[in-house]
DNA sequence: TGTTTTATATCTTTCATTACGATATAATCG
DNA sequence: CGATTATATCGTAATGAAAGATATAAAACA
């Protein structure tokens, strides 16, 4: 079972060696991260990025106001607690987290196109289950 | 078909968001990248760092510095032609790299045992296929 | 209503990182 | 031997990341 992990995680870094974009921003692990958050999880705010990625308010509060600078964020105000900021991604935002996350898409285009009908199923059920899974258990 | 690529792809980082270790350690997006290019190239010196992250010479010759003061990387000379540097992960690099790009091993073993024996097959095979084929064309 | 708490924001300071150009060194090629 | 190649180092500059201290403004509480 152990051995079946490393084997999928040997798969995993492959795959996404080889078919990920070409980035050429200069972004930090710390803004990824930062993008992520707010992409998969609903109404994330300041407080969410300090303890999500480990630092104290008023250093996420300066990662907020400089990915706003680059127009990554854009910030609101929660109706319900003028407090609360929430924050979107813009499009340029979800651009940036795209080319750093997520797999070229013509580079997978290229390799699902050598697949039967029968693999490609395959490789679409698995990752389908497995995130469905990772979801609910997490 | 594009749709097809944007599903896997929504999967894709799914599963990464929810699977992924709870990293600690204040790395940069170029040094992570270096990791992975150590590890899954043979042969990897100063010039294939610098064209792979399209930096100058001197730049990835600075990285490579830091990357060994910081134990992540040990440096050794092609015998072939001692002008050459030939990199190797340190263990503690190949953790670091383990830590920032694979999935976490006890979640994924989480994940895992809640398939069925048929999903398991399936969820292997998946990304085996995967990583097979994109190893081969790109 | 007045006080406290909560959620952010800002200011200052410090340290590390990243990058480049210029220059240096050392091995190999012709 | 001179040219080329691969890497290293130096000086310098810009930026980033982090924390502590302090400030503000909204909400909760008594």
């Amino acid at each position: 079972m152990n051995s079946t992990v490393s084997l999928i995680n040997e798969y995993w870094t492959d795959i996404y060696f080889h078919l990920h974009y070409l980035h050429k921003e200069k972004i930090s692990h710390q803004v990824v991260r930062i993008l992520q958050l707010v992409d998969k999880q609903k109404e994330v705010g300041v407080s969410e990025i300090a303890s999500y990625i480990q630092v104290s308010h008023n250093t996420a509060s300066e990662h907020v106001k400089r990915m706003i600078e680059k127009k990554y964020l854009i910030k609101t105000r929660d109706p319900l607690d003028e407090r609360k900021v929430i924050l979107w991604l813009t499009d340029f935002g979800k651009e940036v987290l795209h080319r750093n996350t997520s797999l070229d898409e013509e580079k997978l285009a290229q390799v699902l196109n050598q697949l039967d009908n029968n693999e490609k199923n395959i490789v679409e059920q698995a990752l389908k289950i497995l995130s469905e899974r990772a979801k609910q258990c997490m």
